[in-house]
DNA sequence: CTCAGTGTTCAGTG
DNA sequence: TCACTGAACACTGA
């Protein structure tokens, strides 16, 4: 489920596996997709001996910071995951990418739908695509003031413009309904014509959502029990939420679930 | 067998 | 410029 939370789990994850570690061997997959046009040799050139120093995240985008550059930038797209394991045997199904580290230790990267993308950056965050980021919930969500000049700048739907990663970066299709859902705002109402208190319960509920997300490692079965994510799932006929019915429709082009007695 | 889906980008339209 | 729609990418699982 790679949004914002997802992606900075992933990332501490390979952090924890690689920083210190130089990289003895990488193994590509043939395709052309995922690469995004870097060449299998290019790659391999840049990856190998080079040693993980760091890593670091904006929105949904994740890379790891290596003794020299460029770096390997990553986005998981819908279904782009790492695996950690020792020897061939451990290989996931659709691997993409496997990096094999000084210590024994491989990581690969898998993405059946192949949605998700693997570029090399010199300067990552100043770089396309990172560069077109909006702010990022847990690096830099902006004060209420300012947020509020960006969220009214916009006419479209509240939910199209939060799922804008030109907007705020990491936001996915579950966290705006989340965010919608406990600021108590319409995920169809103009971004244009929301009042200062809507507006503020949205900032704070980004803020909170994320972060907590965050903070148990994306792991849903530890978000609270109030929230509308476990019953958006599956779209099922009859679903309520804090006692009242759960609407399914499209807003943004996505599927969207929504309290209507709760959120106006 | 059919269809929706945690994401993004691009072409086409208004 | 803004905003919206549909298609494309490719596969799983209900």
């Amino acid at each position: 489920m790679p949004e914002l939370p997802e992606v900075e789990t992933a990332r501490r994850l390979v952090e924890r596996a690689s920083r210190g570690r130089r990289i003895t061997a990488v193994f590509t997959a043939p395709d052309r997709l995922v690469f995004d046009g870097v060449r299998e040799a290019v790659l391999r050139a840049a990856l190998v001996g080079a040693t993980v120093v760091g890593s670091a995240r904006r929105g949904k985008h994740f890379w790891l910071e290596l003794d020299r550059r460029p770096f390997p930038c990553f986005h998981l797209g819908m279904t782009g995951g790492f695996h950690f394991y020792r020897g061939e045997t451990g290989r996931p199904r659709f691997l993409v990418l496997e990096l094999e580290l000084e210590h024994g230790l491989r990581i690969g990267y898998s993405d059946p739908r192949r949605l998700g993308r693997i570029r090399l950056r010199e300067d990552p965050p100043g770089e396309a695509p990172i560069a077109a980021l909006g702010f990022d919930p847990v690096l830099d969500l902006p004060g209420v003031a300012a947020f509020a000049a960006l969220v009214r700048a916009r006419r479209r739907p509240i939910k199209a413009l939060l799922l804008d990663q030109g907007f705020a970066a990491g936001v996915g299709n579950w966290i705006a309904d989340e965010v919608l859902f406990q600021a108590r705002v319409a995920p169809t109402r103009s971004a244009h014509g929301l009042s200062d208190a809507e507006i503020a319960r949205l900032r704070r509920a980004l803020g909170r959502i994320v972060g907590h997300a965050v903070s148990v490692s994306a792991d849903d079965a530890r978000f609270p029990r109030s929230w509308l994510f476990h019953v958006r799932w599956g779209r099922k006929p009859g679903a309520r939420c804090q006692g009242h019915p759960v609407q399914f429709t499209t807003v943004g082009g996505r599927t969207t679930a929504w309290v209507p007695a709760l959120q106006h």
